[in-house]
DNA sequence: GGGCATGTTTGCAGCGACTGCAACAATGCG
DNA sequence: CGCATTGTTGCAGTCGCTGCAAACATGCCC
């Protein structure tokens, strides 16, 4: 016998994984927008309102991995050794994560096609973006020694962020080794910005 | 006679303002999600429906701005003189904008408060951001002669524009010099983050 | 000043997300 | 088998927002 709860929770369990899958299926073919709650009830085959007892909303259902990932990633950092530095540890979390999450994977693409074309998902994944950067300025700023909302940790964390974002984003050489791309980005923070130096006058 | 067009045109922008004005008192008085559309329809004395004809959401009066200011620093940027870089240009648009806006002022601060406590207005909020972002990646991806949506533009837009947000969330002191926020943040950008070299390790 | 085109305001009916509530059903447990 | 707990459902309602078509105002030309 696995290590599952009692039969109420597995059955829980099954109706939110259908929830899940019918409802993307749904989204895939006719649009987010265009899907209605109560057209994924019905394909789920349960009562309109018994769909809000699973999600708060219906775009909840298109993250509804977040929260754990979210909270894992947290954790992780919270949990470095003691001679590991904020960037470290987020390297090495992302290339667990990599490994086990297959980002050609259809489910992936599907999503990210689903969130890339729907201002709404956008939005919400921008919310789930600022979650990380929180998360990662938090940790930075205790490195730094200073307060969690102080200038450095904040700017540190939105770069941070916006290279994870590119993984998503990359169109096609980079996902072939997405640990370059990272390693890249934490290089480019590190090193310091100075690409940006005075540009030459015109040489007319 | 000012230089003002048609009775028109003036009739509208006076309603627009009243809307503001009257959905801002509102959203002050009672918070953004008790007020309804009807509410500031009957505050400002016109037809519900008539206020779609204004904005096109209710989120949309809060940020009823923000189009002529990220209009004006996108032709700032663009137009920016050959030595200048994207961040001599950045720098002086707040000065100037700094000059011109009194974040200290009743309607800031209700503003911001507001933004504060309203997840639908923080997500809009990062909207605008995001927008500020992207143009400064623009500009900065010109400058490195590097595409627009490739990492290192991108971070730096984000890293950027989380430090102007550092400005509205200063708290006390940095408002007394918020262009030396901005400096501090440039600086930091461009100096490099290497205040998150390897930490050593415990004395022991 | 009398029309006429054009743009504005309004009411109405309707959709869809989401909620509170109370009845009902299933489950777990002694 | 009964009882407490937890999950499911239907109902009625609120609110943001939309399409449509009828009234209404304005600018303009004759």
């Amino acid at each position: 016998m696995p290590p599952t709860a009692g039969l109420r929770e597995r059955k829980k369990q099954r109706t939110r994984d259908t929830i899940v899958r019918k409802a993307m299926a749904l989204f895939r073919k006719r649009g987010f927008d265009a899907t209605t709650v109560a057209d994924i009830a019905a394909a789920a085959d349960i009562a309109p309102r018994t769909f809000f007892a699973y999600f708060e909303t219906k775009e909840a259902v298109v993250f509804h991995d977040f929260d754990a990932i979210r909270d894992r990633f947290a954790e992780r950092l919270r949990a470095r050794s003691a001679d590991e530095t904020t960037f470290d540890a987020l390297r090495a979390w992302v290339v667990e994560w990599l490994e086990e999450e297959d980002l050609l994977s259809p489910q992936h693409e599907a999503r990210h096609e689903l969130v890339r074309t729907t201002p709404a998902l956008q939005a919400r994944e921008r919310d789930n973006q600022a979650a990380f950067g929180a998360i990662i300025a938090e940790s930075v700023a205790g490195e730094l020694g200073v307060p969690v909302d102080s200038l450095r940790p904040r700017m540190v964390g939105a770069a941070a962020v916006s290279a994870l974002a590119a993984l998503d984003h990359a169109d096609a050489a980079a996902l072939e080794d997405p640990v370059a791309v990272v390693d890249e980005a934490l290089a480019f923070l590190q090193g310091g910005l100075d690409v940006l130096r005075r540009r030459p006058a015109p040489s007319s």
